[in-house]
DNA sequence: TTGACAGGCAACCAAAAGGTTGCATATTGT
DNA sequence: ACAATATGCAACCTTTTGGTTGCCTGTCAA
């Protein structure tokens, strides 16, 4: 898991995921036009990066190399990290307040 | 955004986070216990960088700082990023599906 | 078959991240 | 007042990260 966070972690690599959930199963070249001021080695280390991380499956099609978002990694983080937090919303928010003003005496 | 994804990139700044879900308002010297393998300092920075990306909020109190965990920004990921990534699930893989299969031929 | 196209690999580089040590500062209890 | 406690600050070091360039390999199409 600590893999999906890190890959999350850059800009570009979320800005390559957002771009295939609009359009899925691009190419590298494809993927390279959304980041202009980027080489294509550097989107190609980004996404292998998301691969390893399970962030994205690529499928070999003759000369290109089709990439496809694998939304699940993500939803295991929703589900077992964030849900954590999600419910203890509250709790903190008041042990918080709590704190604030009782430094106030 | 951006700093709440690199801040959470790291496992011993989660494991931080979740130490004070489990008990707020804990003090840095508190906080170092559970962290052995690790001097004080380096939790200090873990704990700015936390409370740079607002995931805490630390109040002083005398000498010591107490820590408190702020849950928004870890909703509004949930809510902004991930559900949009939740809701094309299916999609995705299907999508992925068709493209393996059609690649059989 | 040969040139153009898609991608992979490796070496290299600069900047950022994670950590350490040493010292300074502020607060507290005796 | 003073020693102990709690934390802050700054310099420094090493590893990782994000990026580049140059070249190589494989595939398609004329």
């Amino acid at each position: 898991m600590d893999a999906v966070f890190k890959a999350l972690a850059d800009e570009s690599r979320r800005l390559l995921l957002d771009r295939l959930r609009a359009a899925n199963g691009q190419t590298l070249n494809q993927l390279c036009a959304g980041l202009p001021a980027m080489s294509r080695q550097a989107v190609s280390k980004h996404l292998a990066i998301l691969e390893e991380a399970n962030l994205i499956a690529a499928i070999k099609r003759g000369r290109e190399k089709l990439h496809y978002l694998n939304p699940v990694p993500i939803h295991e983080i929703a589900e077992r990290w964030i849900g954590k937090f999600e419910r203890t919303r509250l709790d903190a928010l008041s042990d918080l307040k709590k704190a604030l003003e009782s430094g106030d005496e």
